[in-house]
Parts: structure tokens; sequence; C-alpha cells
DNA sequence: GCCGATTTGTCCGTATGTATC
DNA sequence: CGATACATACGGACAAATCGG
């Protein structure tokens, strides 16, 4: 939890922002204003503001000001974003969540699981299966992979509760950047085995390589997601071509 | 094109990356080395790495260094990413891009159009509906609603070739900021009339809102690929949690 | 069109804190 | 413990874009 200056101004704006203090489409207050509001320098109150842009909220504008562009999206299916933990994207969407683990299995990576996952030949690793439930509902089959070294101790039970709450609280490790990729594959024999898939022939597919704080990719996992209650959101900020 | 020092060096490192001169998983040259190889400020440094941070390509670690996590990601598909026109994008993806326009009206955002696109209501729009084909194959249908008061002058010929090359060349607007969201919808009537679907019942559907550099939204797109070559990559950094 | 005031963009140097080794 | 490395913060300077008179 940082008591950075900087992200208490962040916090502030952007509660300010999402409550409407300050109007879609409006001007927020200049940065030499909010210096003197914050009492802090320009360079504090900058950061705030270009994290602000980079979540898609607001959008600077040299020689004019800083524009209000905050459009709450509204969420009519199970909407992924940022990096979370199943759990936690469960309760940002006020659904219930539930898991069953159908796998768990320790194995060595070979040629084509290290091709497929990044993980370097031969390293041990932990295989889990698990079907996700939100309201009761199977929705989401997930297939995890995890670098045994740098998650030891991995049981079905913790499986079953939240591997992300072991990894963090447990393990004192931390989870730091993700490289995901989406896809729409033909459903599979295990797909429908779990899922109610209501004649669909697709899955939405996530896949992502999740690093820790060390820099080290500690896990794999392929996200399979019934169609019709499946949303991802992106921000995207075109940088000044060259 | 920007000239500034922190977008050279910006530009240098990950140039450096991605050609191996850091290899995998190495730490770059500390920022104080930096500091004295470019001979610049410690704020100049920190502002290049900061950047390959959030494009997934380097992770600082306090107290450590700042590792290379950098890894190419194989593209089997047609590739989205970041804010870039189909032209722009066939082109990354080594594709010959062709577009055949199907539709193109005036009208005045009603209710329904108005709820959907983000539009105010009674705002007048361009709607374009194309098709459009990679190597010769029809894989994208595009439902494009664009601000006729942002957009003057749109014919079918500009919208056959580059809206946005249009848009930046001669109208001299440049677009910023995108909010996406990926679902994965049925397919519909036109979608098989237009794209052999090869029994495939679903179609990847990207539906975003574009901003110019004013912060005003000047585009809302529905852009339906067919979902064997569809691709959707991104990069998440973790902020540490409150 | 010019000029000055305002606003954001870039860059510098320095100081202090915190984590790692 | 000291040295090294990144994180945060300050204050100042000048450039570039915008806007109003």
């Amino acid at each position: 939890m940082p008591k950075a200056i900087y992200d208490h101004i962040y916090r502030d704006l952007k509660e300010k922002i999402e409550s409407e203090v300050f109007p879609y489409q409006a001007l927020l207050p200049s940065e030499h204003t909010l210096i003197q509001e914050y009492g802090c320098s320009r360079n504090t109150v900058r950061r705030a503001l270009s994290e602000l842009a980079s979540d898609g909220y607001v959008q600077s504008m040299q020689g004019k000001g800083v524009r209000n562009i905050y459009l709450p999206v509204e969420q009519t299916a199970f909407t992924v974003g940022g990096i979370e933990s199943f759990l936690e994207s469960a309760i940002r969407n006020h659904q219930t969540p539930y898991t069953k683990v159908l796998q768990f299995t320790e194995l060595e990576a070979g040629e084509k699981i290290s091709g497929k996952t990044g993980f370097s030949k031969g390293a041990p690793l932990y295989y889990v299966q698990r079907l996700r439930y939100l309201n009761g509902v199977p929705l989401i089959l997930d297939h995890n992979y995890f670098l045994k070294e740098l998650v030891p101790g991995l049981t079905p039970e913790i499986a079953e509760h939240s591997v992300y709450e072991y990894l963090e609280k447990t393990l004192g490790l931390s989870i730091t950047t993700s490289k995901r990729t989406m896809t729409v594959e033909r459903v599979t024999q295990i797909d429908e085995t779990y899922l109610d898939m209501n004649d669909y022939n697709c899955m939405a597919v996530i896949t992502s390589q999740t690093f820790n704080d060390d820099g080290i990719q500690f896990e794999y996992t392929q996200s399979r997601h019934r169609p019709d209650h499946f949303q991802f959101q992106d921000i995207s900020v075109r940088k000044r071509s060259s």
C-alpha cells in the first residue's frame, strides 16, 4: 500500500472524476492550481495526472489543459481487465465465486509444454485444472502451470481457495507483469463436459504469462470462458508516431 | 515525431532489447551507467525505462536493477494490439489488405444509437459498413460511426482507402485515446453473407470509442472478426494495491 | 497578425528514503 | 555496516502550444 503523495493525489482526483465533481468533457484545475491545493511540487501533480491518463480517465492537451474523458462502461458480463485473481474479479463484478479443482498434478516441462508456456525444458511444474463458478453456474475452465520452484508447497486445498492469496500472503511473492493473448477457439470435449454451452461452438480464451517482482515467469495460464459471459476491456493511448 | 531525449533513449534501449544486445532475464545497465552513456539527467533515463516497463519490455526492482523480460510473441493470426488502423495492422502482420465499402450513409444519432455509441442524441453521423480482406480473404466486417462535425467531407472513396490517413494527413486531426471492449457474439445474417464462417457460429467482436487530441470522441466502431484469424494482445502491469 | 499570459511538455540538479547485496 | 540501485519529491529553467486582447 503506497503512501506516496502522487498516489494520494491520483486517488483523490480519480474519485472526483468518478463522482462527477469534475463533469465529463470539462477541464480539470490547471497544474498550477493543483500544486497549490495539494501543497506539493509540479512533478508530483504531473505524475498523478499521467497515471489517470493511462487509465483513460483524462487527456492532457498542451496549451489548453487536462480534459476529463471518463465514461463509466456498462458491464453486462464477467469483465476482465487488469491483473487480478478470479476471486478479485468476482468481487468487482458483484458475483459469488466458487472453484472446483478437477486435476492437480506435478510434471516436468517437455518439448511441447515448454514451447507453449515459455518455461524452460525440464522445469518442474504444477499443473492445475479448475472449474470456476459464478453465482452457481460453471463459466470458466482454467488450466494453470506454476513453476514449482517459485510456488513451493502448493496443494489442491490452496488451489480451491486462491493461489494468488497464497503467493502474496504466505510466500510474500508479488505479481507484477502479465502478458496476455485473447483468442476464440473451438469448444473441446472437456469444455462441453463441464460447461453448459447452449449450442455455442466457441470459447473465449485468454492465455497469460505472469511474472513476479523479480521478473521471473512463475505462471502460465489458459482461461477458457463461456462466450456469453465474457468481456475484456482495454484502454489504449497512442504515442506520437515516428 | 518526437525528438525528445527520453524518446531517443527509449527507442535505443528497445532496439537493443529486441536484438538481444541485452539477453532475456539479464539486468540492464544501472540508471547511473545509462546517465553517463547518454549524457543526460536521471529523470530522463527513468522516463525511458518507465515507458519500456509499460510496454512489458523490462521490470524495475528496487535495490536490484532493471530486468529484461521481453519475449517475442508468435503471431499465428491477425494480431490486434495498440491503436492502429486496419492498414497499419495489415502491414505489421505482413499481409495484403483490401477494403470493400458495403454501405455509406449519413444519419442522426437516435436514442438507440446514442446509447450504444456514446454520441449525444441528434448528433449528425456518418455510418460506414466495410468488408476487410487479408490476402484476398474476407475476414473482418466493420461498422463505423463517425462524428460528422469532426470528420467533414468523408466519402466512400476515402472509406475504401484509409479513413485514419484522411483524418491525420488531410484534416490534421490526431487520434489519442481508445477505449475497447472485446466480446464473443453469435454470427449474424450479415456476417454469414460476407464471410466464410466454416460452421463457426461465433465472431470475435471489438467495439471501440476513439478520442481525438482535444479529448472529443469522434468515432465508434464495431469490428467483427472471423474467430479463426483473430488474436488480441495486451500487457498489464499490476499496481501495488491499496 | 502580434504580444503577453496561461498551460502543458521536456529537462536538469539535488536531496532523501528504501531495498538489496 | 557500507555501497549500490531504484523510488519519491522538490525547485527551477526553458520550450511549445493555446488563447484573448
